[in-house]
RNA sequence: GGGAGUUUAGCUCAGCUGGGAGAGCAUCUGCCUUACAAGCAGAGGGUCACAGGUUCGAGCCCUGUAACUCCCACCA
């Protein structure tokens, strides 16, 4: 007994049930077969802390379709999943809930925290994991990692001792970026730089000499305490004499140096800069030129140190008040300036971040960037779009040290390990080392890593890696990376230098780009405006296939889009449409129906169907060679609803309603496009298209283990697929006219058509009945019908006698319409022809169909006027 | 201060290596035609931002200009 579909669709219905199905059948499973080829994509591991948003959704969305198309193209799969620690963002949220219960970090201790962090991850890092299977994303689920489970932390700690031992990486005092709330040190690329309206405080440091004083301009007066110089370009004639002289610096009367520095632009404000090592990364780099000695104003979150007693404890902003207070009325204030400058936050918590010395972990930039350029310039990985190698290509060519060590527990902790007694450093792949000089137990360093270092390890550590497993020779290197442009530079930079140093392969030959899913006023989704959009909402109620076709849809690589709610309705409506389409398909096969291929012979309209969708197949395969998804699935789109629904399926509608062979080879017919349909649709649509195939096929199979549709050369028809567009052709036509005519398709009447392929239209004549309303179909040679309405096409005029409703002159106007229209047709295509450039350079293949074109012109011109010339006899 | 993207129908967007401008939604007209009103059949609507150039031919390539957006950058 065939099952039935619903009358409507409800994905709700299936959808959760077909991925069960999927599960239980282990189709998502990856086994290495040494007879196929592999295609690899790993996850980008969406953060513990996270909902599952529309940006996971589209980037998600994009690895399933090209994972599930690979899979049915006959490739051995894996779409490795997982989830990445999140380090400062994670520590933060478990932090802001121990305070709500008044615990803090340091009543825990280090262990405590990290149990309670652990459970805290065990609660819910499984959670976006579900959210992602709602999507039906087919990843391999046996493989499911984690950036800080027990293989990742192994290869943490093996990249991080290989490149201590090569000197890539050290450790060292540097002015790092500090933020005051995380309390951590923060990498360049983890500092966001915003305009921000401040001031310029203009200030005279005097000469200790008293002879006189220097003006110069701040954006932040509180650093004034750090001041250890102030410096002056060295070839400015105005201060030139005053070089080695030494100045009194306001408020904390300490005698400073003036130092000729380049750094100083001589026209910008007085060309007089004041120098804070400790608190300014260039005056940082002016003082290690300069020699001069760095002192640190500012406690871990930013208050006034108590070296300053009078604004000790102050913050940043309120010792700024405080000091400007002081400097006016020690009459060292000048003037305030209104003045914007760009201010550097953090990535996390927007904190302004704060300059800082501080000693940290930094791994050497330049000998791992050449490797990482050249993979790029030499094409081993490329961009899609292009445009982003640029991105890349100005990042590491410009790339600064990295700085890894962050002063949080949550993470990797550092494989360095100190002796209190002798101050001996050990780095060791060891959870604990002894001191070599002295024999004590060594302290390991409290500082765990930046949360991208183990991310640049995913594409390898994930496979194994440093185990030479299975999994690592057959999968690696990965095939596509899919990820959105905004973190180009945090990971996807550090995942090729990685998998370069420690592979030697580049680890994914392309990195498909997406942009961003704006809401439907552009904006970009954030949780202080409120204008995300929850993703599990949208499939709640219409569908992840709706919501998959809607971000997939139109959607070009490294472009931005915008969630409309329309658009998931459209999708929405286009499933509602392909159900139908199955229901109609079904409801009319026998019980014992049993799919068996085309039947032997084909009728025109058949092979124009199939025709078509052979083309279809080859064009859908070619768009996404190119991973023009957007494209496919609007080929897609365009042939299930305006070539199969709206044509093919009326056009079985008389032989259904026959019975018999006829019957039988229709629904063969319809069968084969639909299952081929289903198949194409898949990566796109995959519960919709799994439900239909299991009602449809009624066996055993399932489609998403189907081989996917290829171009074939024996189902091209493409001269019957011609012949047939003119059937359509006169239908639409004739249409027009009732139309036009307000001929309401009820009021059937009879249609003759004069055409000199008397044998093609008679053999379609049942179609003009069903689909042009015609009580009668006469096909001829010649007619002379005066009153009618006629429809002209290329091949045919057709005749619609309807006497009471012909009036001559409106008739006339309309031939007319149509006669200019055609005309202007004859004028481009003769002038085009009589072009003697295009004709000498132009393909001699378009000169060719521009010619048929123009003779197609002609002779439906020709009918034109014989139309004309017959009303006005 | 560099660099990138965008500019196409009322709206949101496609448009392949250059070969007569497309979709969805919206609008208008007519339809309950036994899969679907979440539907069917039609219609209207565009100086492809602007100005030059290359070419037989430009939405597409080149050079400028404008507007919007984004990224990078140590002018205190």
């Amino acid at each position: 007994m065939r099952k039935e579909l619903a009358k409507a669709y409800q994905p709700k219905d299936f959808e959760d049930r077909i991925y069960a199905l999927w599960t239980e059948k282990e189709c998502f499973k990856a086994v290495p077969d040494p007879d196929k080829k592999p295609y690899t994509i790993v996850i980008p591991p969406p953060n513990i802390t996270g909902q599952l948003h529309m940006g996971h959704a589209l980037d998600e969305t994009l690895q399933d379709i090209l994972i599930r198309w690979k899979r049915m193209s006959g490739y051995c799969t894996l779409w490795l999943p997982g989830t990445d620690h999140a380090a400062i963002a994670t520590e933060a949220k478990i932090v802001e809930a121990m305070r709500k219960e008044g615990v803090t970090k340091e009543d825990l201790g280090r262990d405590g925290f990290m149990e309670r962090a652990w459970a805290w991850k065990k609660q819910y890092g499984g959670r976006i994991v579900e959210q992602l299977k709602k999507l039906g994303s087919s990843c391999d689920w046996s493989r499911e990692r984690f950036t800080m489970d027990e293989g990742c932390s192994k290869a943490v700690k093996e990249v991080f001792v290989k490149y201590y031992e090569k000197g890539l990486i050290y450790r060292g005092e540097r002015i790092i970026n500090w933020c005051p709330h995380c309390k951590t040190s923060l990498s360049d690329a983890e500092v966001n730089f915003e305009d921000q309206a401040g001031h310029f405080w203009h200030l005279r440091y005097p000469l200790t000499d008293g002879s006189s004083y220097l003006e110069l301009a701040t954006t932040r007066p509180e650093t004034l305490l750090g001041d250890t110089a102030v410096a002056v370009n060295p070839e400015d004639e105005r201060y030139k004499h005053l070089i080695g002289k030494t100045l009194d610096l306001p408020l904390v009367h300490r005698e400073i140096p003036i130092v000729a520095d380049d750094y100083v632009e001589m026209d910008f404000g007085t060309g007089v800069v004041k120098i804070t090592p400790a608190h300014d990364p260039n005056d940082f780099e002016v003082g290690l030129r300069h020699d001069l000695p760095v002192i640190n104003v500012m406690t871990e979150e930013a208050k006034i140190t108590e070296d300053y007693p009078k604004y000790a404890g102050m913050d940043r902003y309120e010792a700024r008040k405080a000091i400007v207070a002081d400097l006016e009325a020690e009459g060292v204030l000048v003037k305030v300036e209104d003045y914007s400058h760009n201010v550097g936050t953090c990535y996390r918590c927007g904190t302004t971040v704060e300059p800082r010395v501080s000693t940290q972990w930094f791994v050497k930039m330049k000998p791992l960037a050449g490797p990482a350029i050249d993979a790029v310039k030499n094409g081993e990985t490329k961009f899609v779009p292009e445009r982003f190698d640029k991105i890349y290509f100005h990042w590491l060519e410009n790339i600064r040290d990295w700085c890894i060590s962050r002063q949080i527990w949550w993470g990797h902790q550092i494989p360095a390990f100190y002796c209190d007694d002798c101050g001996e450093m050990v780095v060791t792949k060891e959870d604990s080392a002894c001191c070599p000089k002295c024999g004590k137990a060594m302290r390991q360093d409290p500082d765990t890593l930046d949360t991208w270092f183990s991310s640049a390890l995913w594409p390898f550590s994930t496979l194994g890696w440093p185990d030479n497993t299975e999994d690592l020779k057959y999968f690696y290197p990965t095939n596509t990376l899919v990820t959105g442009y905004d973190i180009i530079f945090f990971w996807v930079i550090r995942m090729m230098f990685s998998g370069l140093e420690n592979m030697g392969k580049p680890p994914f030959n392309t990195v498909l780009i997406h942009g961003l899913v704006r809401d439907s006023q552009g904006r970009k989704m954030s949780k202080s405006l409120g204008n995300g959009i929850d993703p599990l909402e949208v499939i709640d109620e219409y569908g992840a296939d709706a919501l998959r076709f809607m971000l997939a849809n139109g959607n070009s690589p490294g472009n931005d889009m915008r969630y409309i709610d329309e658009k998931v309705k459209a999708a929405r409506n286009f499933a509602n449409k392909l159900w139908n389409a199955s229901r109609f398909i079904m409801m009319n096969l026998p019980e014992d129906f049993k799919f068996t291929g085309l039947p032997e012979n084909l009728r025109m309209e058949d092979q124009w169907i199939v025709s078509r969708f052979n083309d279809l197949a080859g064009e859908v395969n070619e768009n996404l060679d190119k991973f023009e998804i957007g494209v496919a699935i609007a080929k897609i789109y365009d042939f299930i609803w305006d070539i199969f629904c709206d044509w093919y399926i009326e056009l079985t509608k008389p032989r259904i309603m026959a019975g018999g062979e006829s019957m039988a080879d229709a629904q063969a017919v319809l069968v084969w496009v639909m299952r081929g349909m289903l198949k194409l649709l898949h990566p796109f649509m995959p519960y919709i298209t799994e439900e239909i195939w299991q009602v449809l096929t009624d066996e055993e199979s399932m489609i998403i283990l189907e081989s996917y549709p290829v171009y074939d050369e024996k189902y091209s028809y493409a001269e019957s697929a011609a012949q047939f567009e003119k059937i359509i052709a006169a239908i639409r036509a004739v249409r027009n006219c009732r139309t036009e005519m307000n001929v309401p398709p009820s009021r059937k009447a009879k249609i003759c058509i004069e055409t000199q392929e008397t044998e093609l239209f008679s053999s379609c004549a049942i179609f003009f009945e069903k689909l042009a309303s015609a009580s009668e179909v006469v096909v001829d040679t010649t007619f002379a019908l005066p009153d009618a309405v006629m429809a002209v096409t290329d091949t045919a005029r057709l005749f619609i006698p309807m006497e009471e409703l012909v009036d001559k002159d409106k008739e006339l106007a309309r031939l007319n319409k149509e006669k200019e229209k055609v005309q202007k047709d004859i004028d481009f295509l003769s002038k085009k022809l009589s072009n003697q450039g295009f004709l000498a350079k132009a393909p001699q293949q378009l000169v060719d169909a521009e010619k048929a074109k123009l003779a197609k012109a002609e002779e439906k011109m020709a009918k034109i006027e014989q139309s004309i010339a017959g009303l006005n006899a």
